[in-house]
DNA sequence: GATTTTATTTTTGTATACAATTATAATTAA
DNA sequence: TTAATTATAATTGTATACAAAAATAAAATC
């Protein structure tokens, strides 16, 4: 009965710098998206040699993109014991979320002292395409621009080192933001939320943004904690 | 003319996992001492050979640190061109205060719920041991004590990865924060925000308190930025 | 049969070796 | 002398080799 290792799709090779990019570099993009995304179990193993065949390079620069991704947050490097995908606790989330909670609301005063008109109508047309996919209940769809909308706002901000921090916390959640399928009533809340901050925009009110903004991601982690909460007890019968 | 390189103290050896620590961890945390601590002059190339040399490792192991130490922002990785101290521009500056002041204001707004009248007390303790250091124009004990304060805020606040986030961010301005030698009058400012939030603590306001230090770390940021514009047209006379 | 002990295998941690790239020195040409 | 060019050295990037620790399998004991 071992641990959850590695269901791989493709042997994935890497890109050998032709381009601008590094090993190192291509590596780590490339690790993160397999645990971002939820390809790599939470808690799983991360057993070097296995990637490293995976990916055709040896063991030298991947355990340097390892240790990258741990500094992230998104793996758990035990001594002798190798890396394991970072496990999200109760606690995690308790304490991340007030946090992007806080960056958000800088994020959405900055954005309301630099956005353009462009950058309004392309958050707009987001939106609405947002409210299209909750009316069809299309969940998967309505996160990824949900996701979008909320990255353009950082951008927005022109702040890139807060967007660069978001994003790092923000991937340390996505998969389990993701999977927690919200009840009707916190759906159609979120949307409204999310009405309020189309309004906020449009009036550059940046107080107002920082305030809903706050609001919705307090909302956003109960959900998240709920969800983490209800699968939490694992079953343990051997 | 080369570049700045190492100037180094002691053939500090690094422990090698007798206790509890590990050669990478050792590795990080005393390299990034030198970066933080300014024994390493920003822009200041960081080669490998010497730093292993230094610390009787091979290349191996220091240079997973050096992508540590990356990821935190401290060093830049050149391709090929091997690893500088990460140099602070006033862009930097004028992206990292933003964030530092939110996170602070985060952290206020916790302490204040969770604030135990033993925890207030240390604080109250380092707050009037600063304003001794202020009477005597003692800068360096100053700062050290000023740091404190903000740390044991952090720490009121009971959230590990906020402390953490924050101490990342202020390791990357520590060396210029220390070097900024502030004006008279910013001074007797700075210890009249510290009076205002020692009194937002001892009231529970968390709102003051978030308030304070938001205006706390604008004014910091200003002077940080003076500062390094004024030393910034750095004399190319060969 | 279950549990402890020992042996084997596997995996991680570190060092070394070699290839590729960049920096420096030497040489040549103007 | 200065600038461009070539040759040399030094440094980084990656792979491999070996040592140490942990996980697993096998054997021995109860």
């Amino acid at each position: 009965m071992s641990d959850t290792v590695l269901p791989f799709a493709q042997p994935d090779s890497v890109s050998r710098s032709s381009d601008g990019s590094t090993l190192h570099g291509n590596l780590v993009e490339n690790i993160r998206e397999l645990i971002v995304e939820g390809d790599l179990e939470p808690g799983a193993k991360v057993p070097e040699r296995i990637l490293s065949e995976r990916y055709g390079v040896s063991r030298t620069p991947l355990r340097e993109a390892l240790k990258t991704l741990a500094s992230e947050g998104l793996l758990e490097l035990l001594p002798h014991r190798g890396a394991r995908v970072a496990r999200l606790t109760a606690e995690d989330v308790d304490q991340m979320f007030p946090i992007m909670g806080a960056l958000e609301a800088l994020s959405g005063e900055l954005a309301c002292q630099n956005l353009t008109e462009d950058q309004y109508a392309e958050i707009q047309a987001l939106h609405y395409q947002m409210v299209l996919h909750y009316t069809r209940r299309e969940l998967k769809p309505y996160f990824q621009v949900n996701q979008e909308i909320h990255e353009k706002i950082l951008s927005a901000s022109a702040n890139q080192l807060l967007l660069h921090m978001y994003q790092t916390l923000s991937g340390r959640i996505r998969r389990a933001r993701y999977v927690a399928n919200m009840s009707s009533e916190r759906w159609s809340q979120a949307v409204k939320e999310h009405e309020e901050m189309l309004n906020a925009l449009a009036a550059r009110d940046g107080t107002a943004l920082a305030d809903v903004l706050k609001r919705h991601l307090r909302n956003k982690c109960e959900t998240v904690k709920s969800h983490l909460e209800s699968k939490r007890p694992k079953a343990r019968s051997s």
